[in-house]
RNA sequence: GCCGGAAUAGCUCAAUUGGUAGAGCAACUGACUUGUAAUCAGUAGGUUGUGGGUUCAAGUCCUAUUUCCGGCACCA
């Protein structure tokens, strides 16, 4: 999908877009007062203060018609400029302006943007003229809290997309309405993966074809993670609120936590694994030469999230992290690092997955520990990523309470970044739980310790894989990989009986549709249920001992030997393709 | 949690200003015995998310609530 923002040409047409929005807005609603109109990688949005006044997605049809008014009036956009003094003269009853004004240098000029009537504070730069503005859509409505602070007022933020030609903008249109079919909601309900009931809101159920998906992520994960070294544990789900305590999960997200109270004791469900991994490695004594100890764990996690942040499997009430603790020597760090970052790239790779990574740095406030020493770990995050060949952006601020982290992002079907892998420095934890080993000279020492997941959560990654491949999985996840169609039930039910047998033992997923129906008929329902490969078995192939077959997406039927197909089959299995 | 919208058969949707809840697909029964995206006929399927209310009459109006959708906030 396009990114408006990172198009100067597309950035400039959005931005005065907005204008042309708030413009449209203030000849309808006289008193709406404008805070911000930026360009976003979606298009540009504009926050407004409409008062009681509600704009529902209805009326979005009349401002449009509003803005298509303007555009015919040709209003040429005109840049002026103006000290401080004059601009908080001018702009003297709108608080929301006044705070823009404010929050900037006594000395620096200040511009607006004049268009017929209208004048909004701006950097620019703008197109000349609103007539440039013709194709454009008004997407959605939303509530949008003033300075994104939840405790201010809400706005109304109206979001729009704006093109160069009418057929760009209709391009864009289809695209979203083409990216809505790969929805993994949808095509989760579709093939039967997986259900949410009402009666656990973010509780997701998992249906048989979504558990072999989800069995083969698994099982794969267990297989690579072997070859880099880790070992395996599994931690109860809940334990009491003194071990929260010591984590400093019970003072930091005690509200998001499921609890119980059984015999005076009060338990809480787990909403991370490392306490738990942390014990594990308490339970024996550790000499530096075990080190760097790497400990994984499918662990299933519990957080009570807000009601409006659940969203399929994207965001959840309970999910399993591909987790991992690893303890290590302070000169093990960076090439631990770099080491989990080819790992990471490695298994996206497989999915043939995009991703861009962030380092998370200190927050401002909420964080423990020396300045110096995050100082010191941002460093080497950054650096190993560096000697990994990794370009990342800097995510200011974002890091974890106890320590600053790479995240790894993929993109949903509509663009929307979610994050799954991370790799997370804790300079807290060892301490909390005084880790120690024992060094080449007999002394005590700390860990350092790492947090890791790569799929992230398994319910978010299969969302994720479900909208990569539209529903369309590789052979190794596909739930059914082959179908088989016979013909003609009467006389190639045998053969295809047989063929099923055969592909099933070489460990195919294989079903084999023998209802009394038209080969049309079940080639359809092939076809709609995604299966990757059907098989058509009639005269030709039952006498010359071959197959045929179909990939799903094609319409080209080839036809060959059974055990060059198998070999074929059972190759692509292999290489994950 | 906040702003806005939505909820009708297993699924996708229809039902005029309030006036008998319907269709297609799926399911089931029977016939058809099939060469690459829907063979035909029949049967069954609903307390219109849930609780209140207005009305002679509510899927439709009001109200509360639950869940979902789009954003915002949050995301250890």
């Amino acid at each position: 999908m396009i990114n408006i923002k990172e198009n100067e040409k597309l950035n400039i047409l959005n931005h005065s877009c907005a204008h042309l929005l708030a413009h449209a807005v203030k000849r309808l609603y006289p008193n709406a007062l404008f805070w911000v109109g930026p360009t976003i990688k979606e298009g540009f949005y504009y926050d407004i203060d409409l008062g009681d006044t509600v704009v529902t997605e209805d009326d979005l049809n009349k401002i449009s018609k509003e803005m298509k008014k303007i555009v015919k009036e040709n209003k040429l956009i005109k840049r002026e400029e103006l000290t401080k003094k004059e601009a908080l003269e001018m702009f003297k009853n709108d608080p929301y302006k006044l705070d823009i004004i404010n929050s900037l240098n006594d000395d620096e000029v200040i511009s607006a943007y004049r268009q017929g009537e209208f004048i909004d504070l701006c950097r620019g730069p703008h197109v000349e003229s609103t007539k440039l503005l013709k194709h454009f859509k008004l997407l959605k409505v939303s509530g949008a809290y003033y300075k994104g602070d939840s405790n201010n007022k809400m706005l109304q933020r109206i979001y729009g997309v704006c093109f160069e030609t009418e057929e760009e903008l209709n391009e864009h249109l289809t695209l979203l309405e083409e990216a809505k079919k790969r929805d993994h909601r949808k095509l989760g309900k579709e093939l039967n993966l997986f259900m949410i009931s009402e009666y656990g809101p973010g509780f997701p159920f998992w249906l048989p074809n979504g558990m072999i998906l989800r069995k083969s992520l698994e099982d794969f994960w267990y297989e690579e993670h072997k070859k880099e070294g880790y070992e395996f544990i599994k931690t109860p789900i809940m334990l009491n609120q003194e071990l929260w305590e010591i984590s400093g999960h019970w003072k930091n997200y005690r509200e998001n936590m499921y609890t119980s109270q059984i015999d005076n004791q009060l338990f809480a469900i787990k909403p991370m694994n490392c306490p738990g991994g942390m014990l594990v490695y308490k339970n024996s004594i550790h000499s530096y030469k075990d080190l760097p100890i790497r400990c994984g764990e499918l662990g299933l996690v519990h957080r009570h999230e807000a009601s409006g942040a659940l969203s399929g499997l994207f965001r959840v009430r309970n999910f399993t992290q591909d987790d991992a603790h690893i303890f290590m020597r302070e000169d093990q760090m960076e090439e631990e690092i770099i080491r989990l970052v080819n790992f990471i790239d490695r298994m996206y790779h497989i999915f043939n997955l995009s991703y861009h990574v962030e380092l998370s740095t200190r927050p401002l406030d909420k964080y423990i520990g020396k300045i110096e020493t995050w100082d010191k770990a941002e460093s080497i995050l950054g650096n190993a990523l560096k000697k990994a060949g990794k370009d990342y952006v800097i995510n200011e601020g974002d890091g974890a309470f106890y320590g600053p982290k790479l995240d790894f992002k993929v993109e949903d079907s509509l663009g929307r970044e979610w994050q799954c892998g991370t790799i997370q420095l804790d300079m807290q934890l060892p301490e909390r739980f005084d880790l120690t080993y024992i060094d080449s000279d007999g002394s005590k020492k700390r860990p350092i310790m790492l947090h890791r997941v790569i799929y992230g959560s398994i319910e978010r990654f299969i969302g994720i894989l479900i909208e990569h491949f539209g529903g369309v999985f590789p052979l190794w996840l596909a739930p059914v990989g082959i179908n088989i169609i016979p013909v003609n039930n009467e006389y190639h039910l045998e053969y295809a009986t047989k063929i099923k047998e055969i592909l099933t033992e070489n460990n195919i997923r294989v079903s084999l549709d023998d209802r009394n129906e038209k080969l049309s008929y079940k080639m359809r329902e092939s076809i709609s249920n995604k299966i990757p490969y059907t098989l058509i078995l009639g005269d030709k192939e039952k006498n010359e001992n071959l197959i045929s077959y179909r990939i799903h997406g094609s319409d080209e039927t080839i036809t060959m030997k059974l055990d060059e197909f198998i070999n074929k089959i059972n190759t692509q299995i292999k290489d994950k393709k």
